[in-house]
DNA sequence: GAGGTTAATTATAATGGTTATAAACAAAGA
DNA sequence: TCTTTGTTTATAACCATTATAATTAACCTC
């Protein structure tokens, strides 16, 4: 696997970054640095370091998928009024893998929690807006 | 809600099904019986079931919907030799919903386990073929 | 460094599951 | 039976992702 520039701008970007950006959010935040960057090597690069296990693939939304530069397991809690995407540290023992349960090996899993997120459920005490979803976490 | 032919059909052909049918399989199914179903009204039915509640998606594969018509939490298991999706009735404590973590309100998880089947263990063991994506279990 | 091989990048077209649309139709109640 | 209202149907649109083929650049060897 070749060292290039546009590899090296997506890692830098998506290191330490907790915003679980799409392939879209990547191309988008990187464009103006790199005028010839092409969504295709965006999509290249996430499937070369996905498929390495550099990160993970967040499939928590309907028809979109995020990326996490975290390989390490823990969940994904997708806030549905604000639309964030959080990580938690939290993961049951039962999912350590490999294992097996009822005769299956199981190598992989994914957990996925859906509901509201401690900020959108203060601003809605405080009778703020019900769909805040500018308010990304920062 | 209207009882239509069409939704009794495709509630009847769901009821006790373990297969987690796609939209596009359960229209296959059904059109020799109903030669003028269109694939939007399964679409339509599917979405007015799940969002009451009656069944639930399964987004365990990059690309399709599944649905299982047993509304219970339970986790879903992909088999990655041979496509099949089994249902196991393995559910962590700490999922039971709603909950509250680190300040977050959970009202909804999904679960997805990737591995290699019982039945797919047993046929690589006898020096069978390694990809049988036909198998689909019974 | 220069040359050659091989892989990556780019622009763009194609793919395909899902959703939107609007007209035709049928269920349920009066 | 009539009317209203929601459903079905066929088809077009959507859009994230993948495939394609030509261009370009990384990296190895000399």
């Amino acid at each position: 696997m070749k060292v290039t520039p546009q590899r090296l701008a997506i890692l830098q970007f998506l290191e330490g970054n907790t915003s679980h950006p799409t392939a879209e959010d990547i191309y988008r935040e990187l464009k103006p640095q790199f005028p010839s960057l092409s969504l295709a090597t965006v999509y290249n690069t996430l499937e070369a370091l996905a498929g390495g296990g550099e990160l993970q693939e967040v499939r928590i939304t309907s028809n979109r998928r995020h990326f996490d530069p975290n390989p390490v397991p823990h969940c994904h809690f997708l806030c549905q009024n604000c639309d964030a995407i959080y990580d938690l540290e939290m993961w049951p023992e039962e999912l350590r893998v490999p294992c097996e349960i009822d005769g299956n090996l199981i190598l992989n899993s994914t957990l996925y929690l859906y509901g509201t997120c401690s900020r959108c459920r203060a601003n809605q005490g405080n009778g703020g807006g019900d769909n805040d979803k500018e308010n990304e976490p920062g």
